[in-house]
DNA sequence: TCCTGTAGTTGAACGCGTTCAATTCAGCGC
DNA sequence: GCGCTGAATTGAACGCGTTCAACTACAGGA
């Protein structure tokens, strides 16, 4: 219901109709999610999308380069949600336990709603053509803020780190969230109270993990698992 | 170029034309996986499929309930390619980390002809709700085959694992090379060489903790691991 | 006021995956 | 041979996402 995605008036030209576009791309996107929430995104046809907002179907693809791209707003929309509500944990939260499990929850919680058509989403996400998949150069800015949100997790926190790890956890908890939400959205529990164990299991395993790392035995293994990731992050 | 995917002659009637059926059945796969293999998913349409096939279009409707089904016997088919080459590594290697080893880069081989499409493949196994998708009931007899193979890399070495290790290993390892996968799917590299680079790197990675598991130190954190992935697998 | 270029808009048309009523084929009892 | 039944096969047709040549609206300079 609210007012579009990339409100970006750069010029403020007229106070009613700054940008006639802006209006009919918001029109066209505000139809598509409506749409795609009632009948879900396969049943929702661009014409059926243009004819609610009240334009031609070329005039979607004006402003969307595809039906997928449409998806990316919502995606773009949950991410921003989920970024708050992440702010709200971080600035109240100091341990490094409380910050991984409540930005994790704040994840999960921000997703649920969307869980009945989820799969769509993202089963265009895991195409590698897509524009949608997390690893394209597209959605390079979300993952990009989405590891800079983990990088605060474990910057702002009162625990102690090696700065090797500390540099490489971010991108680490990055793939490892990505890896819980896989799990999610094939989780057909009620309420996926499972995606909820399993996140918070894992979570204790990774602090766990994480100060079992200080002891000099594991220095050598943390060494090359971390040599391994640089080497793959710098081809 | 070799005959039928699923040749299953169960009464052995006339000699040439025991099914006629199944020849038809097997010359709309054979064209569909060269065509999926020469230009790709996207690009090869049914019309070309069954023109290559010599049918009539909706023909391959009644043996392919979609084209997405016919994703499901090329699955199959390096399924079994994986398993026969996987045989012959097991039979000669006895060290358990040149059979994880050698059994990963024979999966690697044998769907690198279809680097391509193989986007498709995971895009379309990414929906819960497509039978397809990995976790489904449907793909179950793949998955256990699989997780068969791996439990074979285990028993058949020569190194000593504890009990609770040893039978929790088959799984683990089972996820582990899904995820391998899931970066071979993404990995642009030429001749895919990161990924080749990563999964030897993470086999050594592997076999490294394992052999940590044997401290004391690790393990209760071993225990509470394999606590939470037992708990996620009897729900 | 007219001209011109750009932003915005149109809808017919294309190729696609998929469906299905109609048709042919093959095997079997008589 | 005949008739029957189910398997196999056909191809026109449907609805879809997408494209694009053509059109309109409008701002700003001459």
């Amino acid at each position: 219901m609210d007012e579009m995605t990339q409100p970006l008036p750069l010029e403020e030209k007229p106070e009613k109709k700054l940008r006639k576009g802006e209006r009919t791309r918001a029109q066209i996107l505000e139809a598509a999610l409506d749409l795609f929430r009632d009948r879900g995104y396969d049943e929702t046809t661009m014409r059926a999308i243009a004819e609610r907002a009240g334009v031609a179907v070329g005039n979607a693809y004006y402003y969307f380069r595809s039906k997928e791209h449409l998806i990316q707003a919502f995606y773009e929309r949950t991410h921003q949600e989920h970024l708050e509500a992440s702010r709200a944990i971080l600035a109240r939260e100091k341990g490094l336990r409380e910050r991984l499990l409540g930005v994790m929850r704040a994840k999960l919680d921000t997703i649920m709603p969307y869980h009945n058509f989820s799969g769509v989403l993202f089963k265009t996400a895991a195409d590698p053509a897509s524009p949608l998949n997390p690893f394209s150069q597209d959605s390079e800015p979300v993952r990009r803020q989405s590891t800079e949100l983990f990088a605060e997790v474990v910057s702002g926190a009162d625990t102690r780190l090696t700065p090797d790890l500390a540099a490489a956890l971010p991108n680490l908890l990055w793939i490892y969230h990505m890896g819980i939400i896989l799990f999610w959205i094939h989780d057909s529990s009620p309420g996926c109270r499972r995606s909820y164990f399993l996140m918070e299991r894992s979570v204790k395993l990774i602090l766990r993990l994480i100060s079992l790392f200080q002891f000099p035995l594991l220095r050598p293994f943390l060494k090359e698992l971390l040599g391994m990731v640089a080497e793959l992050r710098a081809p």
